[in-house]
RNA sequence: GCGAAAGUAGCUCAGCUGGUAGAGCGCGACCUUGCCAAGGUCGAGGUCGCGGGUUCGAACCCCGUCUUUCGCUCCA
């Protein structure tokens, strides 16, 4: 990244932390890698995006509806989902180039260079073994293999190897009154497979006709090999996802429409265009038949905030077979011939957002450094750029001195309306203080009580990205903050 | 995990050839203040990341360790 947006990047971190967004997690303790904790702004600025997520899922969408499956899940399931044996990878370090490969990836091409050079059955022999070792989780034996075929490094062209080490995806834990066999289970790695295993309990019980959706909203728990960039890639983290089940054969005018539909809603909360784009997937997960990205510039550069999977029939396929439950939907409309569609097991498009990542865009795009005045007078000014309903708080309210009445005025304007907004009463200091406080947080109103309040109950309403001022009746004021901060504003650009 | 750099007040940093720690901003109280980080007075806040060594004496020199940042490897 350049310096410019790298500098950038750690404005915005320590902005974070300054001002109450995000702390390092643990941080007396010297903290502890990738894992972050929100403050009072953050957690309210949080939890407004995912009000957002889930209004505009489960209410604009009729067909659309809510779980909020456990963390904990039968461990079966990650049998089920793959997890267990497609992100358990072997790794392995060359000591001279410094490389790490992994250990199954290395013998495959050293297997194809066998087949390349007229060798087929040994590479073949060597790729089955290979199988064989990995099955029974031997480690060393896999080390062993790689050191007798000499296979070497690419890079270094050595076979100075280190052990192969088992890097696990999955958090694992213990549940103690189960039996003994199955006592360990995992915190989910994804939120969907709570989703999967509940797919007919929704559509039975809310009464839901194929093509509908779960919407869930949760944390979810990866062990990443390198955890970095602050809040975007987090060993706990909250996932916001959405399981929209379809007929077969329907499922990419789906995945297209809901592409357009997500595209759209990141706009809505005023994301500019240019800085998101849509990145296919070449290389498909275990259980897709199409993926796409959508990316947010990032100072950091284009990366992914929400991944839309075609995840075909493949969840529940495999969760029928190892539960031995069938995961069928009979389908009662008729196709051309006038037959009913019967029973199928229904494909799946998934959308999928990361909460953190979700924020940690928000942040970025909202973050201004402006400089007003010239010379002498040159002033700058530090403000996040929220629409409104997001924003953590809604105005704050001041006086502008504190005596002659001021104060308590103020005070009876903030106490008539905390009830129904997020507000901050503040009295210290200067009056721009406290409005360079506010915009630090992105408050998008400020409300100063002066003279002329004492007077006639009026009141001047301060606008944050602008800084102009506007004289309001203290009786309008619910309803003029109340209209702009109103999530009604993004979801009418859906 | 490897390589590089950095850790001193809430933040940004200064601290000379080793002599027991400072500034600005911020924060709190009071005064002043008729609208964009104004001024004054007072105040809180630091075993200089941690452990060991050298030394009469270590923030400073040496060793170890931890954490963070950056690069490489993995990433649904």
């Amino acid at each position: 990244m350049a310096t410019d947006d790298k500098d950038l990047f750690k404005k915005i971190v320590s902005h974070a932390k300054e001002y109450g967004f995000v702390y390092p997690s643990s941080e007396i303790y010297d903290g502890l890698q990738a894992v972050y904790d929100y403050g009072p702004y953050g957690a309210e600025l949080k939890k407004n995006l995912k009000d957002i997520w889930w209004q505009s899922m489960t209410r604009l969408h009729a067909n659309v509806v809510g779980l909020d499956a456990a963390i904990f899940m039968h461990p079966l399931t990650w049998k089920a989902s793959g997890h267990v044996d497609s992100f358990n990878d072997p790794m392995i370090d060359n000591k001279d180039s410094k490389k790490r490969y992994r250990a199954d990836t290395l013998i495959e091409d050293w297997a194809a260079r066998l087949e390349a050079e007229g060798k087929p059955e040994k590479a073949q022999a060597l790729v089955t073994e290979m199988n064989q070792l990995l099955e029974a989780e031997n480690l060393t034996e896999l080390r062993e293999l790689i050191v007798r075929e000499g296979i070497s490094c690419p890079l270094s062209g050595t076979t100075n190897w280190t052990e192969v080490r088992q890097f696990n995806l999955m958090f694992s834990t213990e549940v103690g009154s189960v039996a003994e066999d199955a006592s360990k289970i995992y915190l989910r790695p994804e939120t969907a497979q709570g989703i999967f295993v509940n797919f007919l309990n929704v559509q039975k019980t809310a009464r839901m006709k194929v093509p509908f959706g779960i919407a869930q909203i949760g944390k979810a728990f990866r062990n990443e090999i390198v955890a970095r960039q602050f809040i975007f890639r987090m060993r706990e983290f909250e996932q916001m996802e959405m399981q929209f089940f379809v007929r077969p054969g329907t499922e990419m005018d789906w995945y297209e429409q809901w592409r357009e539909t997500r595209l759209r809603w990141h706009k809505a909360l005023g994301i500019p265009a240019e800085s998101l784009r849509i990145h296919p997937h070449e290389k498909l997960a275990h259980y897709a038949n199409a993926a796409l990205d959508i990316e947010f510039k990032f100072p950091f550069g284009f990366k992914e905030v929400e991944g839309i999977h075609s995840r075909t029939d493949f969840d529940l396929r495999s969760h029928q077979e190892l539960s031995r439950k069938k995961q069928q939907y009979f389908d009662p409309e008729l196709d051309e011939n006038g037959k009913p569609y019967g029973n199928y097991i229904p494909y799946v498009v998934e959308t999928s957002i990361g909460a953190d990542r979700l924020f940690l865009m928000l942040l970025c795009s909202a973050y201004r450094e402006e400089t007003t005045g010239e010379g002498e007078e040159q002033k700058s000014r530090t403000y996040l750029k929220l629409h409104p309903a997001l924003a953590p708080v809604k105005a704050a309210i001041f006086p502008l001195v504190k005596k002659d009445g001021l104060a308590e005025k103020a005070m009876a304007i903030y106490n008539e309306l905390r009830h129904d907004f997020n507000l901050i009463y503040e009295e210290q200091q200067s009056i721009g203080k406290r409005y360079a406080r506010q915009d630090q947080i992105g408050t998008p109103f400020c409300i100063a009580v002066d003279y002329d309040t004492m007077e006639n109950d009026t009141v001047t309403i301060r606008y944050r990205d602008t800084m102009e001022q506007k004289r309001v009746p203290i009786s309008a004021l619910r309803e003029e903050i109340g209209r702009e901060v109103s999530a009604a504003n993004i979801f009418k650009n859906l």
